[in-house]
DNA sequence: TCTTGTTAGTGTACTGTATACACTAACCGG
DNA sequence: CCGGTTAGTGTATACAGTACACTAACAAGA
């Protein structure tokens, strides 16, 4: 029993706008094209989804490949599939985002030899085919979850300061916040917990460690 | 330049989860399915995305012949790629849902000869495909967007009353909703004003007359 | 050891938004 | 004109968000 069409089948790929904070800033992963079409261009890593294969799990797949992290938070995005979005023939790309912890970076500078690296998300080259809009909607829908969900602890190593922890915040929002009403309502949310250990940090007072209580879920609160 | 690998293409469709309030229910429009797989199950209307259609554009058309009815609000859902999802081949469907004014609604009864009928949200049939799904998702979708957004209003006609307006939102979320809270949070958005007309309808006091200030912008408040 | 510099950590008053709640107004029909 | 029915209104309270300034703890250097 065959498909009742025999036109219309398109190229599928993923593509994952990989956010993790850097040097104090919002970076993103991007990845230099080596062919045309946008042969030179920067672009969001991805690849082409496989005839047996799940998309989330070509995405997941990509993603370590680019980070050489696995087990990060991954989430569904939207699909663009504009007739016109790759001139060599109809390719639809679901993409996604995803989120590094800070500790679990690889890369040692922005910047390595095989054409990846990350950028500031304020100093963004143009990108390829429509992969700019991509980035754009997924720092909208990063900034609108810090608000009512759990995300923001996706960045976080397994212990903390609420100092950096309010920094993650800070970076993302582009914004400053009260130290005294920032930690009264992380606190009040009851998702992060005092641990008995302390970070010396420098000649001043030591920071209280915390961790998340479910370190693998993104909750929604509110 | 082709497309540098020759596997995985695939054919793409599309699906919408319709919703309208008939009877003072939340309804949804299912297409019931001729053919196999799933022959004679209801499914969500949608369809084959033609080779240089886009893919919005396809799901509108869709709407409109299911409908009857054209401007309606459309929004994408997610993608569902399941490689299993259809028994025929590899298909990967983009979910929309969609929303329509009660007054424009054409089908005069739920079921009409073609096939085609609304079923109320809480009586819904067992799905063909992973349809049961894009109707959860959507269904959340639509009532968080109750409270951040003024998505309710493409459910409203032209003129409606605040009673009427507040029975869309006890519908969809399913409570009951205190009535001078409810007229003065509405009246507090600034989103609707009042029109010097009233309506009669039945043996006691006219109820004032609203309408909405863009009817075909939905926006983001809060 | 004392002074200085630096980050960590804390509480309270105020403002504005959400909630709970009960009566009057207007119309129709009998 | 009385009864039934839906429309329409205000106030008091609770809660959450915001603004705001000082003390605590450490290290380094004098």
């Amino acid at each position: 029993m065959p498909f009742p069409t025999d036109t219309g089948r398109f190229v599928l790929t993923t593509n994952i706008v990989v956010f993790s904070l850097r040097d104090g800033r919002l970076k993103l992963l991007l990845v230099r094209r080596r062919n045309p079409p946008f042969q030179g261009y920067w672009s969001l890593p991805g690849g082409v989804v496989g005839e047996d294969e799940d998309i989330e799990t070509n995405a997941m797949r990509k993603l370590e490949e680019g980070t050489g992290v696995s087990g990060l938070y991954l989430e569904q995005l939207c699909t663009f599939g504009a007739p016109d979005r790759d001139p060599r023939e109809r390719v639809v790309s679901v993409a996604y985002y995803a989120l590094v912890p800070s500790n679990r970076l690889r890369l040692r500078t922005d910047i390595d030899s095989e054409g990846v690296a990350w950028f500031a998300l304020d100093e963004l080259p143009e990108l390829a085919f429509d992969h700019g809009r991509m980035v754009e909607i997924a720092h909208q829908r990063l900034a609108s979850k810090l608000d009512y969900s759990t995300i923001a602890f996706q960045f976080m190593p397994e212990r903390f300061t609420l100092s950096e922890l309010q920094n993650v915040y800070q970076i993302i929002l582009n914004c400053q916040l009260d130290k005294r009403n920032f930690r009264k309502r992380m606190l009040a949310m009851d998702q992060i917990r005092e641990t008995p250990e302390v970070r010396k940090n420098g000649s001043h007072r030591p920071a209280r460690l915390y961790r998340v209580n479910n370190p693998h879920e993104v909750q929604i609160i509110k």
